[in-house]
DNA sequence: TCAAAAATGATTTACGTACCTCAAATTTTA
DNA sequence: TAAAATTTGAGGTACGTAAATCATTTTTGA
């Protein structure tokens, strides 16, 4: 009643346990009929390869960077701190993760950063950084070095990367879009949108989710042009009073990124409570502490658990080769109100 | 730079590999100073267990079982699918899982088959079930024979059980509430809400929380008393076309568990299709379509994947007496809308 | 201070798999 | 049919830890 071992299989296929071995490993030098007989024992028996002892004999050991924006920003604080949890975790068995920090919005700087490191002791790489053709260039480059190379968050669908892991951002714009329709009264007014800066992927797609959402669910709705703050506190403040100096009536405002502390202080020192319908991304302590005082309405967020996870998954199934279970890797749009804040 | 094992351990602390074994693993027979000198060096290498390595050494095998409901309920079903597909996971390493259906609502049958369990062959059991003061007793003989035991989805806390894995109801209620509340025109109207029965104590949890919400946040709504049709769908067409006789201005629907097949078809065949707004509990292949096609406006639902990882993370840390991370065992009150559905 | 008790060391086997070497058996080719 | 090539067998070591035995050292108590 036991589990079933390379031995067994090796005693019902009547081949000794090197045969089974070259089977299993696809190792070549083994005739097809025994290949098939081995096969068929191992389907009798109901074989499965015990991961931990093959891990534990093979003593790989993998080692993967993450390459994150090395601005303050709370939701790269969380990203981080997820890193930090999971290395505790038997997800990161046996691989070690280096964090490293970039200035990811500098183009030239990224790809310094990417080229430094070593081909030789890194398997693969998770990139969280805005996509440029010099970005594009360089993952080239370390796919070329036979590194696995993974997007994270934000999206280069133009480059050679291997997989993206994040949320579908166009669907989180159009989340984003009926929540804050359905929420304003009467389902109408003005709305402004926030952007730290329109340069980004993410940014983009969720402003075109939004976008289309607003256009044909939501007519009694006016989108205003859309405000960028550059990650720049001050200049934060000054597009909002010009935003609200233009169109006092403003009813709601959709965060299509980062810069939120700024944001909400802003709201805050202009007066405003909670009488705006106001839409964030990402649960940080502060948005979090904004949904528990009612002065954000929702959050659109992604675990970054998740996240993370997910991309060792598919840096380690890249490496060895392996394939993956699409439907695992797939990110959830999660929406957080203050009744459902975990 | 290679990490250290237990010999590294021991040569750094000056004693001998049966030394550092023994304070690893907490066995007695070592003096209070040695051990402080040992676990000084664990922590100056940075030394962490492997721990595939260690249960391939302890050839540990677990065996739990999960008694879930044998009606053919859809949420169930993803439930046992989800199960299926731990098997195949590292989580669910050296565990077997036992799947045993079970009259749950029948607390005679129920302590039947809990009664059956091996103690010998079986370490632990999650139970998805009302509470009664008969599984109360027999929860508490399951512990008294050294058996994990957790309840799954609807919690029994008066009883032995050593965790509850599921959300919190009330939040899940209270959820459910402010979104029908600011997802209904004018946050005015008369709501409807739906039951299978009111026994159980998740659906007194939420319907509590519900109940909260809308009386201290929507004064313009009013909550008609609940209707039941106990999984009975001629008994859910009936309480329907009853309650809508009585108030054919009813705007909204909270449906508090299962039967969503039976209410959904009961909507179309009144003619309802999109006028109400109508919240659900749990996606599943029903409640999906649903909520594509408009019918349903938003989906409370918890990721029945977590779930079953949960509950083997518990039963497993239980039989082990190993300490658990609380924080990773909360299971999120998700909110499902057409737009951000997986 | 000596015997008893407690603590520690040294060593071994085991877990299930990977991977290596070398010899032997079998098949294929010339 | 002999030589060459291929396939298979047998056996070993290794991975990092658990767990056991037994010998030896240190500590404790009277």
């Amino acid at each position: 009643m036991t589990k079933p071992t390379v031995h067994d299989i090796a005693r019902e296929a009547g081949v000794s346990l090197a045969t089974v071995d070259r089977v299993i490993n696809s190792r070549d030098g083994v005739r097809g009929i025994t290949v098939d007989r081995v096969q068929g024992a191992i389907r009798k028996l109901g074989y499965v390869r015990d991961m931990s002892a093959a891990n534990l004999a093979r003593s790989r050991e993998y080692t993967f960077a993450f390459v994150l924006p090395n601005n303050p920003s709370q939701f790269v604080g969380t990203l981080r701190a997820a890193l930090r949890d999971v290395e505790a975790t038997q997800i990161a068995d046996r691989t070690t993760i280096q964090l490293i920090p970039a200035a990811t919005h500098d183009p030239h700087a990224l790809v310094q950063v990417l080229a430094a490191i070593d081909h030789k002791r890194c398997d693969g790489v998770a990139i969280m950084a805005p996509e440029t053709p010099q970005l594009r260039d360089q993952v080239a480059r370390l796919k070329a070095a036979g590194l696995a190379v993974v997007a994270l968050v934000s999206d280069q669908p133009n480059s050679a990367r291997d997989h993206f892991v994040g949320i579908n951002n166009t669907a989180a714009g159009r989340t984003a879009g009926v929540l804050l329709g359905r929420f304003l009264p009467q389902n109408q007014g003005k709305v402004l949108v926030v952007a730290a800066s329109m340069l980004a992927r993410d940014s983009i797609e969720r402003r075109g989710g939004f976008g289309a959402v607003m256009s044909s669910d939501f007519p009694g709705i006016r989108v205003l042009p859309s405000v960028e703050a550059h990650d720049d506190p001050d200049r934060m403040g000054r597009v909002l009073r010009a935003a609200f100096a233009a169109h006092p009536d403003i009813a709601g405002i959709y965060a299509l990124a980062s810069g939120n502390q700024a944001l909400l202080k802003s709201l805050t020192d202009m007066g405003h409570g909670n009488d705006l319908v106001v839409i964030v991304h990402e649960l940080t302590p502060v948005t979090r502490t904004a949904l528990q005082c009612g002065q954000v309405a929702a959050v659109i967020t992604q675990d970054v658990g998740h996240l993370v996870r997910s991309a060792l998954r598919l840096l380690r199934a890249r490496t060895d080769g392996q394939d993956i279970v699409p439907a695992q890797e797939r990110i959830r749009i999660e929406i957080m109100l203050r009744e459902n804040l975990p």
